[in-house]
DNA sequence: CACTGAAACCACTAAAAACCACTAAATTCC
DNA sequence: GGAATTTAGTGGTTTTTAGTGGTTTCAGTG
């Protein structure tokens, strides 16, 4: 099971193609031949997550079984599977962002990749370094991470 | 069974015929030979749905099945069974969007063809973008979705 | 019989995908 | 520590395919 850590800054060129750094693509050829799955981030950070195929299936199932007359879970399903693209790693370990995701999660230039356990989150440089300034006063700790001894 | 995924931007021509997306056609060829039912969506968003011809089948026995004196129920078939319109891929790939329904669903040339996992979802692009812009703190989550790690 | 509107057909343009070559950086060996 | 070799990253070019728009033909209607 593949564990995605570390951050690295990448460059997006004109064409809208990323190069993914070495290390990772080490790690995704052995996870998955390559084959990935790029979609838009359920929570309110506009950011992109980018799964090895086999692991976005989990993902996939449980989205789908959400009860769809619940605006939350519509919501939900419109972002996740709305959003959902299978893409090949090219012949110089490249992936082309599709426009629409492009726009979704407002990257330019300067991309950030941020490894996250089984997924890697792909953020505009821009807003990665705004969140990071962000303080989070308002939400409540889950009891699990009450808990935790780092 | 068929699993639409990912957003495409189209474009809706004078006559009002749409260009599926490639990938999308060769789901829909395999899937019911171009056969489709284009209808309205029942809740409150003002966007089509597009269902291979099979997988309607189950949709409209459901819905027909409901009982009607309900006003909710009575609303929700309204919507389906009667804007349900099949139609047919044109050589080139299109489909020709009926009139009432253009009109539905308020579309424009710009519209937005969302994967929904067994059906698609068509939206004119600005509603689609001023949706995605929407908080949503109205609604409850439910439990199945208090639990996701995505 | 003429006219209107829709549907099928056909041709062209533009965009995407694959291919290829170069530059820059890092690592290794002398 | 410096030079050489290998590898990562970048950008451009060509080829194919997808998308777009117009034209003709057929059917229905006044």
């Amino acid at each position: 099971m593949s564990n995605f850590l570390g951050s690295h800054a990448i460059n997006m060129d004109a064409k809208g193609r990323l190069a993914i750094p070495a290390r990772v693509r080490e790690e995704l050829q052995e996870e998955c031949g390559g084959r990935i799955v790029l979609t838009a981030n359920a929570d309110e950070e506009r950011c992109l997550l980018l799964y090895p195929e086999p692991v976005f299936e989990n993902v996939r199932t449980q989205v789908l079984a959400l009860p769809n007359m619940n605006k939350k879970a519509r919501r939900l399903q419109r972002l996740i599977l709305g959003h959902a693209t299978q893409l090949e790693l090219d012949s110089a370990g490249r992936v082309l962002v599709p426009p629409t995701l492009r726009s979704y999660a407002r990257l330019e230039k300067k991309l950030m990749l941020i490894g996250q356990g089984k997924k890697l989150e792909l953020w505009s440089e821009e807003r990665w370094f705004a969140w990071l300034d962000e303080s989070d006063d308002d939400d409540e700790m889950p009891p699990q991470m009450e808990a935790l001894s780092l």
